[in-house]
DNA sequence: ATATTTTACGCAATCGATTGTAATTTTAAA
DNA sequence: TTTAAAATTACAATCGATTGCGTAAAATAT
């Protein structure tokens, strides 16, 4: 690539024949400068295919106008949504966004976060990896004065901002939906126990046991069980149980649900009739599963809007005593998979 | 947020009474500094908790090692497929990506390309939206000295780096599959044709029907069906001629090859026997539909990894005489709606 | 016409890291 | 012991934009 000098504001300082103070006050629209020579920089400006260096602007002004983002997955519905909708509101507000994806490997996020302090960006936004175990990393943002927020797979012991979902709410609407239904002994699909969000789901559903007088089985819980796969596999262990599930809550995501259905159709188990199955994160294809998976809608889009404008809320905003935590409330789908005639 | 004063090299520099110089050379691993100032320093930059800020590094060296993107939609499957596929590779080299995205509307990829020339990024990565009309915008890029990369959905005219999928040859693959497996009347669903890409899927398709002597028939042709509505309403207009065709190509994804599965079997028509489908892209839920969809993977990953391969091999690279070209070729996956008994 | 207030612009330091060159120290050779 | 060569380190300019402070010029008041 040919090496292009930029033009500068000195390059349109010195042919104007003024100083390059002048320049940038005019470029920032200051009052200190004069409209007519405004007007005739900003037009040698354009003449000059003038570009102002962020980099140059930024490092004097201590800022950076970019926010970090790490998520697991770029390419994992849930999160592109997040992202996209974290995007739609810094764009307009001349924020960048920088994505790094943790891979679901605890290293890998540490290092993703400290490339981002590096960057000297102004807040990260994060959703922790599975594996990850303490929360060092996330600390070291905070202490280098980098605003934090964390969304849906949260470190809860950190006081940080948070966007989060109410998964106990969720879950125990979904699984009163089923006993409602009719279903009498409710398998779960149970995820990683060290991230708070399946700790929640796996209570909503012991809460709405609870209320409605079903007895806890332990044997219909499995765990680990949150990629297609896993849930296949814990299926297959439920339904050869000498008493098996009459509905399985597949609360990790609506991938292990599809595991349910899969193993289902293969045993020949009919769904809804014989066996009651639930998501959760409405992916776009449990809409077009046959039957259809009923599931809970996070709003993801959504949930990035609102990271966004928590940050832009808190911007300037001194008083860190209490970090905010927004709850977003996920909504029940319900589908064919749960539809008893 | 509290403003922390972050330590600086001359913060480490005055502690240990020598001169920053020497503190960016040992932070370099430079070999110009003695092996034991360089661990002190090491050591020091660590206690004091030293983050390089690369604002002012990249500011010096004229350069951001950053790699702007803009695609229309970061939350579609293909394209949070290329940006994974992207960041992976990019990550290790310590790039990092900033993300735009255009929403198929001209003036905001407009804008989008505007904000990254500000930045000063190294690389501008781009798929065109479907409603680009011209391109001074992409060719202010190159006269800016920033290279850039096309992929996908390219401007032909403009002479830049691009890496394709052989859409052509995709499509031809499909279509003989389709003659092969015995369909004869095979209706085109066909996207904007200012895009490349859909021009050369429909080229591919005359080129099948050509090389088996099927005559191309107008009416079976559909403009314009690229969402799953348009590809639903086009399939009903198709399907209700007097000489209805009995497989349908949704060249244009299989958001529209959805929309004529959903449609059939509205119609109560069976696929694959009394219809064939053919989508494009390999969404993840091409696979679960039930008859699941015969598509084209595009390796989108993959396509990805080029795409940053590309870029760092064409670094320092001044013979820009001949734009590299680079296409993937794509795959056909045969499945469930194109197999006839 | 003189004094005073505004307005507009220039000067120079600054943000933090890098790097060419000069100065100093260390090491090795004579 | 002297000297040349090599290794370290210091000095200072630089990247491009911003901004506090000072001053000249213009506008207003006396």
């Amino acid at each position: 690539m040919k090496k292009v000098k930029r033009t500068t504001i000195y390059d349109i300082a010195a042919k104007l024949g003024i100083t390059a103070s002048s320049v940038s006050r005019a470029l920032n629209n200051s009052s200190q400068v004069n409209e007519k020579t405004k007007e005739l920089i900003m037009k040698t400006a354009d003449e000059l295919n003038y570009k102002r260096n962020i980099l140059a602007s930024n490092l004097r002004k201590g800022q950076s106008k970019t926010i970090g983002v790490v998520v697991p997955r770029i390419n994992q519905n849930f999160f592109s949504n997040v992202i996209a909708g974290i995007e739609e509101m810094t764009y307009q507000k001349g924020y960048n966004l920088i994505i790094c994806q943790s891979g679901e490997d605890h290293e890998k996020e540490i290092q993703c976060v400290n490339t981002l302090i590096n960057q000297h960006v102004d807040c990260i936004v994060i959703s922790v990896s599975a594996d990850s175990y303490d929360y060092q990393h996330l600390q070291n943002v905070l202490d280098h004065g980098i605003q934090l927020i964390q969304f849906d797979r949260v470190a809860e012991e950190l006081e940080t901002l948070k966007v989060i979902n109410d998964n106990v709410q969720a879950s125990f609407e979904a699984v009163s939906h089923l006993i409602e239904g009719g279903y009498k002994r409710i398998g779960l699909l149970e995820g990683p126990q060290n991230l708070s969000i399946f700790k929640q789901r796996k209570e909503g559903y012991l809460k709405a046991l609870q209320l409605y007088n079903v007895p806890v089985v332990e044997e219909l819980i499995v765990e680990n069980a949150w990629t297609k796969e896993l849930g296949a596999e814990g299926t297959r262990k439920l339904l050869s149980l000498p008493h098996p599930p009459d509905a399985i809550f597949a609360s990790t995501s609506d991938f292990s649900a599809l595991g349910v259905l899969e193993v289902a159709n293969l045993m020949g188990i009919k769904v809804p009739s014989e066996l009651g199955i639930c998501g959760y994160a409405n992916e776009s294809f449990s809409e077009i599963t046959s039957p259809s998976i009923t599931t809970i809608d996070q709003f993801s889009v959504y949930m990035g809007n609102t990271v966004a404008n928590l940050f832009f809320q808190e911007i300037g905003n001194t008083d860190t005593t209490k970090p905010k935590i927004i709850s977003i409330k996920p909504e029940l789908i319900i589908r064919g998979s749960t539809k008893r005639k």
